[in-house]
RNA sequence: GGGCCGGUAGCUCAGUUGGUUAGAGCACACCCUUGAUAAGGGUGGGGUCGAAAGUUCGAGUCUUUCUCGGCCCA
């Protein structure tokens, strides 16, 4: 045996991850060292980074979409966190609210329950017990995906001290009196018996009966319209009784029509418009009709009507109006409006002096405002009022139309509008929607793009209706007086109430007797209570002020608010008014919105494609720091696509970043060693070390700069390729020889053993905010202080590992080195050569290039056993590869004429 | 149906103010290595930049239309 000793790597870091296995190992290590705690403790009166978790809804396990939105938090947490601040991260959940309610109708339904013979109080136990059994579901499927927070102190729109701070912010828009009681019609769900927020409202086709109706006209400017019908059309014949007034648009132009064949229509003269003529004979089977007159649009003004059954008691005038949402699209180009069914028709009205009145109840039945059809479902009138119609001669034609209509997302039922009692914050009152635009301006965007749509959707977004018929949520702590129907505004009941709601929550409002809530200062008797209860997009709106600002450790406003695209809508966009409502400015310094998960070709998941991936399923076969890789390599701005291809390549990418670990542990044994950066005497290295010194100056700056703009992709392919090309391509491979070969007191092998620590302990730090576990299982077999790498910094790279000249002197040597691999391997083809270590290399350079390679050692840098340069004055580089002659060295495996002259 | 955003190699992504034969990593193929070994190295193939038209000396980059997809709204 040779008296050389080879050095070979050894660790006890293993190939295989096994991640799903070893995972959770690291939760129960964290969870006994008390990570979080610790976290806070390190980084005490530090700058604080506070990202506000928006809320999930405590329902249902968790799917891709909130691992995504949790993962890309806890990156960004954690960047903070290494980046010197006390990056705070508390989990919160939203808890109220129709989801939840229907949850609990849904099991007695089963049961055989009759809800409305529960108390309400016993009800809203029933859904306070099934948000927290969700809360605890989600925490452990959050705490698996490596998301580290406050999971012990988190936070819920439920809790009796957020219930009772929602109480005080409602209380500052009724005291500055831009919360008032509007009437209006909102979407109404009749099977719930509730009105339905924008977000609970889905859009399926739906069969109609459709009509087109006649109006006579009673009196108008244009004289030849005095014996005349117009003519409207509609997919809602029941909202006829509710009719006030027709709309037409002044920019089109109409005719007036004498039909001569139709039966009750005959020698009668009809009102449309010029662009729908030929819709209109065709879908009415007028065949014979004469054009008597073409008029524009604005001659309708001062037309009046009389109701299609005003000979049955609906004897009062339905005035024609202009509105600019009359078109052309479909239908007469006018149109009919029910006040009480319609915004735009309830708008419309409402300029004009006509009230919206209640002509059907919350069950979906008329009114005792609406004669004839009393006590009718409306859904179940169309037929009727189509009959009478007919009886009083005034149906030209009607039919069917499937069409894209309104559901409840729950019940699937279709839904109405409906004109009821509402609790509204106004836009305008108080200037609420300036503000809002004002704060939007001083918040950053990432991406940018975000800005735009959060302020096209306030510019235009009509004022915010904050009440719902329903019981589980925050009751709307108002009173009104019985004789002046006052709302109630004193400070001191409503901080009564708050104070009730934060020892027993608000469960009492229902139970208790109204004293309780109004104190001695007001009578019970002379109130009426109200049953409403808050909308819960008010209730996450609000949760920077009971978590923000209540908590010691957080602060007003926060550093960041991140949701995926969607909460634009949603909790940006609620959050955003409720600020400022009450303070006047945005509760956070900026927005980073991600897009959605969909599949490998781009489509959304749904059950029925069958594209549904769970973050279960990848836990188990993948681990999650590779659903981790997955995050932070997707570019968050736009759709995010995932596959289990997909999820093979990163996972290739992760056992690449391992073995690239694994390398840089082997050769130092597990021996690692902190160097103090600062100490490192550069120019004593070899240039190659200088070289990899450089390389991480360079993309230690390019972190940073990636950081700064949260744009993980990038950062993750610069750290990705630097483990690839840089490393295990070049460095690892060139350096390989020293390693093994050379003495462990040799110059070379310690300056290369130096490099290997600094690289070792930058990658796991840069890497640690990503993959959170496979980092921790490194620093483990390191560092052995029963730590942990999340309570680590970023380093900081000194300046002087910055060398501009010697990078570009080293880019133009592989240059050379590549145009020598090319050489190589027309030898190796041949089947003359193997490895690169039998080949000679003969390199000939332009002269120019001999300043840059004269100390240069091409075998070294080839991996050859041999390389010869030859300058001349020919400007291409070309290499000429021969095989190596001479003895294979046993140790080094270098070929040589000569005996090894390392090792003989 | 309307508004917004997006479509660059099989995949994840780069492509500065329009300017030479469109880049990287992974994947793939072939070869080498067997002292990072269920690893490692080398070489190579692969894109009419969603489609069409237009502006321009010149367009992945600008304009229009269409198409596909996503989010939001109706």
């Amino acid at each position: 045996m040779s008296k050389f000793k080879i050095n070979l790597p050894k660790t006890a870091f293993s190939m295989k991850a096994n991640l799903p296995l070893k995972e959770p190992e690291f939760l129960k290590f964290w969870e006994k060292i008390s990570l979080y705690k610790e976290l806070r403790n390190s980084r005490k009166g530090k700058e604080k980074f506070v990202l506000h978790d928006g809320p999930p809804y405590a329902n249902g396990n968790i799917h891709m979409g909130t691992a995504l939105n949790k993962i890309l938090k806890d990156i960004i947490v954690k960047f903070h966190q290494m980046d010197g601040k006390d990056s705070v991260y508390v989990p919160g959940w939203d808890c109220h609210g129709l989801p939840i309610e229907w949850k609990i109708e849904e099991q007695y339904k089963k049961n055989k329950k009759n809800k409305n013979e529960v108390p309400i109080v016993e009800f809203r136990k029933e859904c306070r017990a099934f948000a927290e059994k969700w809360i605890e579901v989600h925490k452990n499927q959050f705490k698996r995906l490596g998301v580290i927070g406050d999971w012990e102190n988190y936070y819920s729109t439920m809790s009796f001290d957020a219930e009772a701070q929602i109480v005080r912010e409602l209380a500052k828009f009724l005291k500055e009196g831009s919360l008032y009681r509007g009437f209006k019609p909102v979407l109404w769900s009749t099977v719930e018996k509730t009105a339905l927020a924008d977000a609970e409202v889905e859009y399926q086709n739906h069969k109609s009966d459709t009509i087109y109706a006649s109006f006579e006209v009673k009196n108008s400017k244009l004289k030849e319209l005095n014996d005349a019908e117009i003519i409207i059309w509609t997919t809602t014949p029941w909202t006829i009784p509710a009719n006030k007034a027709l709309a037409y648009n002044e920019s089109l132009n109409y005719l007036l029509i004498k039909i001569s064949d139709h039966g009750d229509f005959n020698n009668k003269k009809i009102v449309i418009a010029e662009a729908l003529i030929e819709s209109v004979i065709k879908d009415c089977d007028i065949t014979n009709y004469e054009i008597i007159k073409k008029f524009a649009g604005k001659e309708l003004k001062d037309t009046v009507c009389k109701h299609p059954f005003f000979n049955l008691g609906y004897n009062y005038d339905i005035p024609l109006l202009e509105a600019r949402f009359v078109t052309t699209e479909q239908g007469t180009g006018i149109v009919h409006c029910a006040p009480s069914h319609g915004p735009d028709d309830f708008n419309l009205c409402l300029n004009n002096g006509i009230k919206a009145i209640e002509t059907v109840d919350g069950d979906g039945k008329y009114t005792k405002n609406v004669s004839l059809f009393e006590g009718i479902h409306i859904f179940k009138a169309n037929p009727l009022v189509i009959e009478k119609l007919k009886e009083q001669k005034k149906l030209l034609s009607n039919g069917e139309l499937i069409h894209s209509y309104p559901h409840s997302w729950r019940s699937k039922a279709p839904l109405v509008h409906r004109a009821t009692p509402q609790w509204f914050i106004s836009m305008e009152s108080h200037k609420l929607r300036d503000k809002a635009l004002r704060a939007i301006d001083q918040t950053n965007f990432y991406p940018k793009k975000g800005k735009e749509r959060l302020k096209s959707m306030i510019e235009t977004r009509p004022d915010w209706c904050v009440s719902r018929q329903r019981v589980w949520g925050v009751p709307l702590p108002i009173f009104l007086n019985k004789k002046t129907n006052k709302i109630l505004v004193d400070d001191e009941v409503f901080e009564n109430i708050a104070k009730i709601y934060e020892t027993e929550g608000s469960d009492c409002w229902f139970s208790d007797e109204p004293q309780k809530f109004l104190g001695k200062k007001y009578k019970a008797d002379d109130f009426i209570k109200l049953q409403d209860i808050v909308e819960v997009w008010f209730d996450s709106g609000s949760t920077h002020s009971f978590v923000l600002e209540k908590r010691d450790d957080l602060k007003w406003p926060a550093s960041m608010y991140l949701e995926g695209s969607d909460q634009h809508r949603g909790w940006f966009h609620s959050s955003l008014l409720e600020s400022c409502g009450t303070r006047g400015r945005a509760p956070f310094e900026s927005i980073l919105s991600h897009g959605f998960v969909v599949d490998g070709k781009g489509l959304k998941m749904s059950k029925s494609l069958g594209n549904v991936i769970a973050p279960e399923d990848i836990l188990k076969k993948y681990g999650a720091d590779i659903l981790r890789i997955w995050v932070a390599s997707s570019n968050y701005a736009e759709d995010l696509r995932i596959d289990y291809s997909i999820l093979d390549q990163h996972s290739e990418s992760y056992r690449k970043i391992r073995n690239t670990f694994r390398y840089l542990l082997g050769n130092l044994n597990d021996n690692f060693e902190e160097v103090d950066l600062e100490d490192i005497d550069i120019k004593q290295l070899p240039e190659l070390e200088q070289f990899m010194l450089h390389k991480i100056y360079s993309l230690n700056f390019n972190f940073n700069r990636y950081f700064k703009d949260y744009d993980f992709h990038n950062l993750y392919k610069e750290l990705l390729n630097f483990c690839t090309v840089d490393l295990s391509a070049f460095y690892f491979d060139i350096r390989k020889d020293s390693l093994y070969c050379d003495d462990k007191n040799s110059s070379k092998r310690k300056a290369c053993i130096i490099i290997l620590n600094v690289i070792l302990n930058s990658l796991i730090r840069w890497f640690a905010p990503i993959l959170s576990f496979t980092t921790e299982e490194i620093y483990q077999l390191i560092f052995k202080d029963n730590k942990s790498i999340h309570l680590k910094n970023f380093l900081t790279i000194p300046e002087n590992f910055k060398n501009e000249k010697l990078n570009s002197k080293w880019n133009d040597l592989i240059d050379i080195r590549n145009i020598c691999n090319i050489s190589i391997e027309e030898k190796r083809a041949n089947k003359e050569i193997g490895s690169s270590l039998e080949a000679d290399l003969e390199i000939k350079l332009n002269s120019k290039l001999k300043d840059l390679t004269k100390n240069v050692d091409f075998s070294e840098l080839c991996i050859t056993s041999k390389a010869t340069v030859i300058y001349n004055d020919k400007l291409d580089t070309s290499v000429k590869t021969k095989k190596a002659s001479g003895e294979k060295c046993p140790v080094c495996w270098k070929i040589n004429l000569e005996p090894c002259s390392k090792h003989s």
